[in-house]
DNA sequence: GTAGACTGATTGATCAGTCAATCATGACGA
DNA sequence: TCGTCATGATTGACTGATCAATCAGTCTAC
C-alpha cells in the first residue's frame, strides 16, 4: 500500500479495510500512524535482513557471497518495484524523521560490517590498489543508487536487472579481475 | 521548504508567507499545488542543468571534464544536503506522478548523452576491457547512491563528500589507470 | 459474568481551492 | 492639474473534503 499510494498518502481507513479490520483496531493496535509506518519500516528491513543472511550463508567463499549479494540486491524477490518505492519513500522522509535515521543507520553498519570483509579478503589476495573500504562503499552507493534509477529512469523488467548486474560485476572485476573472471557481460 | 518539511507538508499558506503575499495570489498564480511542485522541480532541475554546462564547458579534455562533474555532483553548491532532500523527496513520487518519471527521463537521457561520450573517449584510449555503456552507467549509480546515503547514512560535512569523490575516482581509475594517476585517495 | 478484542460514529484540525472584495496603476477627459 | 474610471493584481475569509484520533459501546471466548 505504501508503494500505491506513498507515506502519507496511505490512511489508517485503509489499512483497515486492506486488513479486513475496523478502523478502530488499527488505531487501537499501533496507537499512531507515525508508530504504524514505524512498524512498516521495521517489517521492511527485517524481510531484507533475513533474505540477505540466508544467501549470504548459502556460500563459503567470499566471491560466492558477493555475487549472491548483487543477485539479492537487483531483481530479487525481495527487491522488486514495489519493495524499492517503500524504500525510497522511507528514505525520502528520513532527513525529518529521526526513527526511520536510526533504522538506516543500523542497518547500514550491520550491511558495510558484513561487506567489507568479503571485499577485504579478496583485496588481500589480489596485491589491493586502493582502500578495501572505499571499494566496498562504492559497491554499496551502486546499489543505492541502482535502486533509484529502477524507480525514476525507464528500467522496465528483468532486462534491465541484467544490465544493473552487469555494472555491478564489472565494477568488481575492475578492482579483481582474478577473482570475477571476464565472461562477456555486455547488455 | 520541501527540504524542511517534504512535498506534503509544504502548504500553500506556508509559501505564500515565504514569499511575503497573501495566499490567494500563490493559489491564483500556480492554479494548483501540483503544479507548485512541479515548478519547484523545474526549477531544481535547470538549476543543477546550469550548474553542470558551466562546469563541463570549463574543461576541454574527457578526463577533466569527468573530475569536474565529481567534484559537481558531490559537495558542491547545487548538490548540498538542502538540495539533494529536494531530490530525494521528488524521487518518492515519481512511481506515481507521470510529470514527475518525464521530468526525471528526459534529465537522466541528457546525463547519459554527455557522460558516455567522456567514458568512450578514455576507453578507447585504454583498450576497453568493458563496455563503456556499463562503466558509465555505473558512475551514474554511484552519484544516485552516494546522495541516497548522505540522506540517510551518516554523513556529514565535507570529509565525508571528499570520501565520496575518492569512491569515484577509486572507479575509474580502476577501469583507467592510465588517465586516472594513482594518487594516494585514502580517506 | 467478565475481560479483552473489536467496531465505527464523532470530533477537531488541517488544507486546497474558490471567490467576492479591495487596492494600485495608469489612461482619459475636463 | 486634477478627478474619474477601468483593468488587472492581490487579498484573505470561507467552503468542503479529508483524515487522525477518540471513545462509548458491542461482541466473543472462556
Amino acid at each position: 500500500m505504501i508503494a500505491r499510494k506513498g507515506l502519507p498518502g496511505v490512511t489508517l481507513a485503509d489499512v483497515a479495510r486492506e486488513a479486513g479490520c475496523g478502523y478502530g483496531l488499527v488505531s487501537f493496535h499501533f496507537e499512531t500512524k507515525d508508530r504504524l509506518l514505524l512498524a512498516a519500516l521495521d517489517a521492511l528491513v527485517e524481510e531484507y535482513r533475513v533474505a540477505w543472511h540466508a544467501r549470504s550463508d548459502a556460500h563459503a567463499d567470499a566471491a560466492a557471497k558477493l555475487k549472491a549479494l548483487i543477485d539479492l540486491d537487483l531483481g530479487s524477490g525481495v527487491t522488486d518495484d514495489r519493495h524499492i518505492a517503500v524504500w525510497t519513500a522511507f528514505w525520502a522522509e528520513t532527513s525529518r524523521n529521526a526513527d526511520y535515521k536510526a533504522r538506516f543507520s543500523e542497518l547500514n553498519r550491520a550491511y558495510m560490517a558484513r561487506l567489507e570483509p568479503l571485499i577485504a579478503a579478496i583485496a588481500v589476495e589480489e596485491t589491493p590498489p586502493t582502500d578495501y573500504r572505499l571499494i566496498a562503499g562504492g559497491l554499496s552507493a551502486m546499489f543505492d543508487g541502482l535502486w533509484v534509477e529502477s524507480q525514476i529512469g525507464d528500467m522496465r523488467g528483468e532486462r534491465d536487472w541484467a544490465r544493473a548486474r552487469s555494472i555491478c560485476r564489472a565494477y568488481l572485476r575492475a578492482f579483481f579481475p582474478k577473482t570475477f573472471g571476464a565472461e562477456a557481460d555486455r547488455v
